[in-house]
DNA sequence: CTATGTAATGTTATAATGTAACACTACATG
DNA sequence: CATGTAGTGTTACATTATAACATTACATAG
């Protein structure tokens, strides 16, 4: 289960693991290397499961060592060059990317109550955007959609929570 | 003309003037306070009239006496809350809204080649978005779009130049 | 007109996010 | 081994944003 409005605890391991899998498989493929460090920094996006910020991540590496911002940027801008994970402009966050094979740009569900975040992909939205774009004279080249509001679970609590 | 893309010195003025003057008849009716402070940092984001940081705001303010950065995040802040100016989250930048009467929350085509700025306000892409969302169980409250690419004067040159 | 309260701004310091520049190391290849 | 390139370490700094508290402007009540 890659979603985390519904990853277990039990479930999140294979999260973890499996989004490890398919990025050493995917890197073998294009030839780059997922190195320690690398690999160490997705791990650790996937560990949290939900957007987190670069400092975050600096201080759980330098629980282990030494490390600085240029290191973990650069891991970051390798896994996003890769699709291994996304950017969400409006946190400053990244997250990881349960899909890195199929090289797209999500749009991104951000729970205002939880903080968790899902990542969809949906050809209504992507045609909606281009045809919008087109009909202003604009060429698109790259969309950023992040949607701001309340999970199904959130949901459900506020209306018996209230 | 509200559009950068096609935008004149002499239509510029123009810009900045109607803004105004939409700004002080909607805070008149908001029953808000549209200061000398507010008012300035809005001319200046008119003045541009494209995408604009916050130091770069502050700076100008500061040709003309002392100013700090709260000062002008407070003001963009409250312009922001009348719905007067939209934060591009992907540029950590400021825009002049053109139709702050009515609320809305745009769809911004950003021009890479030119760095020029439109904002539309597409019905199908707000729908396509709000459909989307709730298929996956979410509702939305609030959604950003930014889209990256190539406005139309910058295609055209592009075409003749190589 | 003064007193009082609230909104707005000034001021200082600092937090949070991100990058430039250069040194060093690991590793492949000839 | 010599050489080149990719990756990482290290230092310093740039950019964006906010916390905390002092001061000022302005409305309204007495
Ligand atoms: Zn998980
Ligand atoms: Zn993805
Ligand atoms: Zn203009
Ligand atoms: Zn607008």
């Amino acid at each position: 289960m890659q979603d985390p409005f519904e990853c277990t605890p039990t479930d999140h391991q294979h999260c973890i693991s499996s989004a490890l899998a398919r990025a050493e498989s995917l890197c073998r493929q294009q030839q780059v290397r997922l190195t320690p460090m690398r690999r160490r920094v997705l791990e650790l996006v996937w560990q949290h499961h939900r957007p987190v910020g670069a400092y975050a991540l600096l201080e759980q590496l330098q629980q282990q060592g030494r490390a600085a911002p240029p290191t973990v940027y650069r891991a970051l801008d390798f896994l996003q060059s890769q699709g291994l994970i996304h950017r969400l402009e409006s946190l400053n966050a990244f997250i990881g990317c349960a899909q890195p094979h199929r090289p797209h740009q999500g749009q991104f569900l951000i729970c205002q109550s939880c903080q968790s975040l899902a990542e969809i992909t949906d050809d209504g939205i992507e045609r909606a955007i281009d045809a919008g774009a087109r009909t202003a004279g604009f060429t698109p080249s790259n969309q950023m959609v992040e949607i701001m509001g309340t999970c199904a679970s959130c949901r459900q609590q506020g209306a018996t929570d209230v």
